[in-house]
DNA sequence: CAGTATCCTTCCTGATACTG
DNA sequence: CAGTATCAGGAAGGATACTG
């Protein structure tokens, strides 16, 4: 992997926080979590039409270890564990909020369909 | 915020969003560009050590399709093509900003480091 | 200089079946 | 209910040689 010695490890800021919220599910995750609190795995699964089990857990056990949210388990039969956001999460989120709306913008304009570049004459 | 329906294609700006700037250098030409400017094709090589000229020039036409680069050439020999950011892409980085503050704040929290989440017992 | 073309490897993602 | 295990297919990413 090419790491480049800028802001130690990380290019820039933009590296590593891409390098956290990067992956098909991640900043859905996020924001279902915020919008809808503390929800458990199969209301997750449920959110995020979809999203295979495997997708889910090990898209949840990364952003755990990346301390964006926290697992909170029951010893019940049956079992329950919950998932919340950790502060680092919610503001991630907030971070997340322009980006947000420069997507909804480019909804709204076009359609937000990729173009074909014509071919120089 | 905006409700759990999906707009079109996408679940939400920020998958409108994240699927323009995904990819692993595309954040990072995004940001060079808007550093340093106008800049060539060997110059943007340069200042990305460890791209390929595959996945340079790639991710370029990606870019200039989305309509965040703009790509002009200069019929000349030897050629000279120069990229910049349109107005789109300028709007897209300056909507990345707080995205890449979080990244620098995580990274000087702990080293950024992923933590091994330990098996419950 | 600014690309193409080719080949190859690794990572992602999803379906399916099974378990405490 | 909340996972784990396994397998397969495709996409993303990379190294290198070649061209106008």
């Amino acid at each position: 992997m090419t790491e480049q010695v800028r802001c130690g490890p990380y290019f820039c800021g933009i590296d590593a926080a891409m390098d956290v919220v990067s992956g098909k599910w991640k900043s859905l995750i996020l924001w279902e979590l915020d919008e809808k609190g503390t929800r458990r795995y199969g209301e997750l699964k449920h959110g995020l039409p979809g999203i295979s089990e495997k997708m889910l857990i090990q898209t949840l056990r990364e952003m755990e270890a990346d301390g964006l949210v926290h697992r909170e388990v029951y010893r019940q039969v049956p079992p329950r564990v919950e998932y919340s956001l950790t502060e680092h999460g919610v503001s991630l989120n907030k971070a997340l909020e322009p980006l947000t709306s420069w997507g909804i913008e480019r909804i709204n304009r076009v359609g937000a369909s990729r173009v074909d570049i014509p071919e120089p004459v």
